[in-house]
RNA sequence: GGAGAGGUGGCAGAGUGGUCGAACGCGCCGGACUCGAAAUCCGGUAUACCUUCACGGGUAUCGAGGGUUCGAAUCCCUCCCUCUCCGCCA
């Protein structure tokens, strides 16, 4: 969420900015809708104020005035209650205009209408030349017996599924390397709820329910499954104020993450790429705003070293405007060189919101002088499991179909090859 | 899940229909005293929004939402959370 004011006094910038991100909003629209607020706001207030008058009045007044006093008192609960509800009405579709307008853009994000304008930064690594042909994830999977996609949708619908044997054992020391890695470099570890209730997921910027929606919600309860844990974790301190000299807070928190991926079927979501249910640990940021551009450069340096450590052919990719989402002021994704897609697949993703999401889950500063202002967040994988796995499987795969334990993970897993 | 108690400013804690945005205390900030400090004394000390060049003025907020009333922190209803006991369970 922007700033009304801030809106008000740069509404071409705002306006210009979205028309960047590729998302539909009217600021002239809004700033109207704003007007009409203001004064009946002000209308409200004015019947208020009389209220209260006269409810003053009667404390000393004489037996005789009571009556007629009384009366209008009557005459302005009626009226107040009416200019309320209209009130109300233009104030619900004013807040929900305001929800839509994105944040503002860092000057150095690249231009551009969708992902194919995104900028390359840095490859890691070189795209390795086998002298056999690669499998895919999935070709390997089945032949070692790794991953059971049929009783995963036997048990829980398509996209779902069963690892198994050492992938299942896999993840859990990938899941245990990256959170002790992240620890060292000075992040709480956390383990998160999955699920969070609805005013957190719009607090961090998700859309829990309706008809764009990928989140699944429980029915007849106020609560969603987490689509990632930057939502419990961007909750961790909502409406709290936090002193300058606490910040940055930095955690690593695990979760499960469930995402419908409505509409998703076909070669982008083939195997383990996009899936309904995946476990990821992700870093997130609670920083002073003068802190935040460091930060997200040390959140992708993080990842960075995290799949170098790993031994993984990657990419770090600069993310253009009409890619980069609402909440986003910038966005780098990290891409692992994934041969069952035959090129770059997203591995991790990391975001500075500056106090966009802040300002939605009302996190503030406190400045040593004493005066507030919002914070700022940023998020970061650190490995979502299913995409590590996918990268990991087809690159550390050998010609013979078995696949090598990468060496940072061998004291994890007390094997050093699958198959 | 059942029974009971409770949720008020940074903390602690009064307040049971108008004199309450809210006592007293602690903390914090400023000042006095002091060579300096402690102690003491004096003053200040919530947030959001609207309005004003400014001084200021206004509206709302006592867990959340709704209701009663001319008027609600206070009365009623629903929900959330915390504590104690019981049940159940990993």
């Amino acid at each position: 969420m922007l700033d009304i004011k801030y809106i008000r006094e740069n509404a071409d910038l705002v306006q210009k900015n979205a028309d960047n991100k590729r998302m539909k909003v009217n600021i002239a629209a809004l700033l109207a809708l704003d007007d009409r607020r203001l004064a009946l706001l002000k209308e409200v207030e004015e019947i208020r104020k009389e209220r209260n008058e006269i409810a003053d009045k009667m404390k000393s007044v004489s037996a005789e005035e009571r009556p007629g006093l009384i009366e209008r008192g009557k005459a302005l609960k009626d009226s107040v209650a009416h200019k309320e509800t209209e009130y109300e009405a233009v104030a619900s579709e004013w807040k929900t205009a305001l929800l839509a307008i994105p944040n503002m853009t860092h000057p150095d994000t690249p231009i551009g209408a969708s992902d194919e304008e995104n900028v390359e930064k840095k490859v890691f690594g070189e795209v390795p030349s086998p002298p056999f042909t690669p499998k895919s994830h999935v070709e390997l999977a089945e032949e070692l017996d790794l991953i059971d996609f049929e009783r995963g949708a036997k048990v829980a619908g398509a996209k779902f599924y069963f690892l198994k044997g050492k992938l299942a054992l896999l993840e859990q020391a990938l899941t245990q390397w990256v959170m002790k890695l992240m620890v060292a470099e000075g992040y709480v570890p956390m383990i998160t709820p999955d699920l969070a209730k609805d005013a957190v997921l719009v607090g961090t910027g998700f859309n829990p329910r309706g008809p764009e929606t990928q989140i699944y919600s429980i029915e007849n309860a106020d609560l969603s499954l987490i689509g990632t844990a930057e939502i419990p974790l961007g909750g961790y301190h909502m409406n709290e104020v936090i002193e300058e000299d606490k910040l940055p807070l930095k955690y690593v928190g695990l979760s499960h993450c469930f995402r419908t991926e409505a509409g998703t079927y076909g070669r982008e979501s083939y195997g383990l790429y996009r899936v309904h249910q995946f476990s990821k640990v992700e870093l997130f940021i609670f920083a002073a705003p003068w802190q935040s551009e460091a930060l997200h450069e040390e959140l992708r340096r993080l990842e960075e070293m995290v799949f170098q450590k790993l031994g993984l052919v990657f990419r770090t990719v600069d993310i253009c405007t009409g890619d980069l989402g609402g909440p986003a002021y910038r966005k780098y994704d990290l891409e692992a060189w994934m041969w069952g897609k035959g090129g770059w697949g997203e591995i991790t993703s990391t975001s500075n919101c500056t106090d966009y999401q802040a300002r939605r889950l009302n996190v503030k500063v406190r400045r040593k002088d004493g005066s507030l202002e919002y914070a700022h967040t940023l998020n970061g994988t650190a490995a979502a499991m299913s995409r590590a796995l996918i990268a990991i499987m087809e690159q550390y795969q050998n010609a013979d179909g078995s696949i090598t334990v990468p060496e940072a993970l061998i004291p994890f897993t007390g094997f050093n090859r699958i198959g």
